[in-house]
DNA sequence: GATCTATATTTACGCGCGTAAATTATTAAT
DNA sequence: ATTAATAATTTACGCGCGTAAATATAGATC
């Protein structure tokens, strides 16, 4: 059945019986070669089962197929989950996705970045890590490949940027808890990590001074990217301190609110809507596992499928025109209401 | 200061003065050059910011100092923190670790070895997806990397295995259960997709009936890697039911639980130890999530140091012997009742 | 200063593939 | 059958680097 390996294209163009340059276009563009001749290497395809050294195939090619995705954290189930979203679109597009994390370390975003401009990449999806991003070298990587930001902005960076309205989700959920009961404290990191949470602070403050009433910030201390213990370690301070001026806290994001979460339930409050609640909670993201929470989180649902679509519409356009964006486009999509049990 | 840009080792070799041959030398180990000849590259190496081409490195090398570690997802905790884990090991020997994840899909699996293969890995640390894998394809990757399994074993390939003592850490909870309540039942997936999951299994089935009490097993239906939601889902049905001959129930492993609970508490169930708790609900794994469930979740926290540890100190000795086990080891490491509130 | 040894350089080739130009073969249309 | 268009083949070179053998040079030793 299957002779001696075929160790390269070389190797199949000899048993297949046709020429290696041709053999290259094929996997190039199957459609790029002449009817009977696809079939006939189809045909030695299925026999043997090579397929072309991915690596070298890109050391050469002036432009690829590849299109590379980085993101902050792999292992963040909101991320992995808008990366799985904008991979489905790069593949039925007919591009390969490269996924990389960055691990929250700015070295590794930046070493991302070089590793895949080894790959010759037609463009690149990046969601920076906000704040600790070394932004200069981020820019200087986008003046050579055409890349595309999305969930964090870094001004004046990439061709575009593709995100949520802050203003309007967090307005969102102000309103809502507003209408529904006491108006909200926000809680957060002093020192967020994210140029969202920035936005989303100034969206509160503006969003309740708009209705009248005093915002009302929780500050707490911590760094990286482990929210939930920071969300858990503070909160049961200022949970036990019980000088808040109000029974609704809004979190800056879904990860602090489940440690947040946590820590009432260990010190006894009851968290929701009832009679016998002491507390209400919400987040913003709509975290994979928001739902799952006890009692399940009431948040904003960031528009995933919408930022992921635009965020690859977007890059294929560029691709496709071969040129950069004539000015760089921002696009904000609403959040929506995700009204659950904890508000 | 920094000239024209330095494209390639020549072009580098040229600006540091010293051939190329010398600089490939160092870059592949910096103390095989002259000490005077390491500091002339190390100069040059400050002013212009080359490196070389991992991919391009790669393609000639006879053997690299890549390791591949591959998981069967990314995006759950328990993995990632494993992979982890197995990471910093691998750093710390001088090693390239290259992470990837197959998204709970065999064919990912196999591509994700191929895609290793080309990068010529000095050794491979998998852990495959289980039942769903292509085992014969793993096999003969394995025949040609030296590869390690971990956490999840497939009989007889790779060169060792190394995992957690499911006898001994379902053993240690049931017994821990049994001791300070009723008896518990057996939550789990009918069809499950990880071979821990069987071996689970029977170490419940086992440990029972040496205590001298009834197995009881409730095997829900579901398929693919959502865990939590078939927990919950399932979980609602069963506890809607009414029909449980026990108040605690034993999870195969914490995401199942974590879908549980969230199904107790929706149903008003109170979960936990006290005099006015309904149910005792207990995982395995210790994900890293299980701290801040409500309640916080019971479970066998598995010995990712010593898994992490052991997995990398036995492909590292394989790699230096430069040759193949003479016979195939399995190494299992004992669970940690980890005592929270749900049980 | 002559001699030896360790290291660096030169030269040349290979890895697996892309790509371009010139040539030849095939197909479709006249 | 002739022609024109299209597609495949041949040939040759390049990508960025590893590596081996022969040769040249540096540093150490006496």
């Amino acid at each position: 059945m299957s002779d001696s390996k075929i160790r390269n294209m070389d190797d199949f163009a000899s048993v297949s019986g046709i020429s290696r340059p041709t053999i290259s276009k094929y996997f190039n563009d199957a459609d790029s070669v002449r009817k009977s001749t696809r079939e006939r290497i189809e045909k030695a395809l299925a026999r043997y089962d090579y397929q072309p050294n991915f690596y070298a195939m890109n050391q050469n090619r002036r432009l690829t197929k590849n299109v590379g995705i980085v993101i902050p954290y792999m292992s963040d189930p909101f991320f992995a989950e808008i990366a799985r979203n904008v991979e489905n679109h790069i593949i039925a597009a007919g591009f390969r996705p490269i996924v990389l994390g960055s691990q929250g370390n700015p070295e590794q975003e930046i070493e991302n970045l070089n590793n895949l401009r080894l790959l010759k990449p037609a463009g690149v999806l990046l969601a920076p890590l906000g704040r600790m991003s070394d932004s200069e070298r981020i820019a200087a990587f986008c003046s050579e490949v055409p890349t595309v930001l999305f969930d964090a902005n870094i001004e004046n960076v990439g061709e575009a940027f593709i995100g949520s309205d802050n203003n309007q989700s967090i307005g969102l959920i102000v309103e809502y808890l507003c209408r529904t009961g006491e108006p909200p404290a926000f809680f957060e990191m002093r020192k967020p990590t994210n140029p969202n949470a920035l936005k989303r602070r100034n969206a509160y403050v503006n969003s309740m001074e708009r209705s009248g009433h005093k915002p009302h910030l929780i500050q707490v201390e911590g760094e990286g990217w482990d929210f939930e213990e920071i969300g858990f370690r503070e909160g049961s301070r200022v949970l036990a301190d019980r000088t808040l001026p109000t029974d609704t806290i809004l979190c800056s994001n879904d990860r602090l609110a489940i440690g947040l979460l946590s820590a009432a339930y260990q010190l006894g409050l009851q968290v929701g809507l009832g009679e016998n609640c002491a507390l209400r909670i919400a987040g913003h993201d709509d975290h994979p596992f928001s739902r799952y929470t006890c009692p399940t989180l009431t948040t904003v649902s960031q528009d995933y499928t919408s930022i992921a679509k635009k965020s690859a519409e977007t890059l294929f356009s560029l691709i496709e025109t071969e040129q950069r964006a004539q000015s760089r486009e921002t696009t904000l999509f609403d959040g929506r209401l995700v009204m659950r049990g904890s508000a």
